[in-house]
DNA sequence: AGGCGCATGTAAGCCGTTACATGATTCC
DNA sequence: GGAATCATGTAACGGCTTACATGCGCCT
């Protein structure tokens, strides 16, 4: 039996917190989990089987709408051990992929005006993000689980602090990236001819 | 002839900088490339072939060292168009893997002491990255080319004060995270009994 | 003599996205 | 009547990783 794909430790994390059938859990891997992981409704339903295989989560039928059964999952002491002991191997770091910085990296092949459309959308992205991500924490600072290091909830407000402060940087760096551009072009090259 | 992937526009976005063999961009799509974006030689040699297929690169072969025939690709005047094309074509915001934060989301399942450990682990990776970054951004603060929006050493630049500026800001949350856990355990339960 | 860097490619397999498929209930 | 939500699954395809394969020149 092979160890959880990075997937399936995700789901696991979702069910230490609270029971889930495969459908709630592919919503909240959008949101809030989908903040710093993701995956559809097609990849979760087979690895929970694959997890139930491990005796990593188990299930029973509650029966709700839908053409199939409706199964509830739980993770078992084994899976949620299973979690604990993947958070204190170390592992290197990840590749990153940054769609935006890519674009950007490539600013220097457009015209002036150009540019700043291009800057101002990627703005935009990062800051429609930090705005849900600080209405979510909102709700958030005033419960005092959130207080406890051994609730999920400090988990939770935690990461969402993270998520805000990141974004805010983009959203600085951005605006930074604007004004630079301007006040480069203005000293150099007085646009095109 | 369907448009380029991703990875496709990666390679373009280094050939209308300065012509180079399949080996040399896949060493750039490990640094500084890899800094936003990454691929192996086994995808890079694949995906130049088809950019050729559809007019975008082009090779000649200049032999050098290696068992088979060294070719030395450089984007076309069409090529470069398509890569300004879809840089101010707009996208939606791409899904997020942040593999630190997905184990943070379950720090509550840890004890004070392994809490501190994963936070510290995680630190630590940031700040490596942090001085990747701004050891090349040393190098092109003082180059005046970094100065002029249309030349690639100003993109170079910029997008590498972003990624200084967004590890800078993983380092400090998660030093306030550590003490936030130190705080919060104090005030709550003194620990296991 | 062995290992590393240069240099290019192919093959197997995993992971993830998109699309297909089914069917109940609730809201407009 | 039609759309959206609940609810679960499969299939085809593409992207990416890992491993296989080859072979020269340089350094120790």
């Amino acid at each position: 039996m092979p160890p959880p794909s990075l997937l399936g430790y995700a789901l696991l994390a979702l069910l230490a917190r609270r029971p889930a059938t495969g459908y709630e859990l592919s919503k909240r891997m959008r949101r809030p989990v989908g903040y710093f992981w993701t995956a559809r409704h097609s990849q979760v339903y087979p690895e929970l089987a694959r997890l139930e295989a491990g005796g990593l989560v188990r299930h029973e039928v509650v029966d709700g709408a839908g053409p199939r059964p409706t199964k509830r999952y739980a993770a078992t002491a084994a899976g949620v051990e299973a979690l604990r002991t993947w958070l204190v191997t170390d592992m290197e770091p990840q590749p990153v992929r940054d769609l935006e910085t890519l674009r950007l990296w490539s600013v220097w092949l457009l015209d002036a005006e150009s540019a700043l459309t291009l800057v101002a959308e990627c703005r935009a992205v990062h800051a429609e993000r930090l705005a849900d991500y600080e209405r979510e924490l909102a709700t958030l600072v005033d419960d005092p689980q959130a207080k406890d290091p051994r609730h999920p909830q400090f988990a939770s407000r935690v990461t969402l602090e993270g998520g805000v402060r990141s974004r805010r940087v983009f959203v600085d760096w951005l605006d930074w990236m604007a004004t630079e551009l301007q006040r480069c072009s203005a000293a150099g090259a007085p646009g095109p001819p």
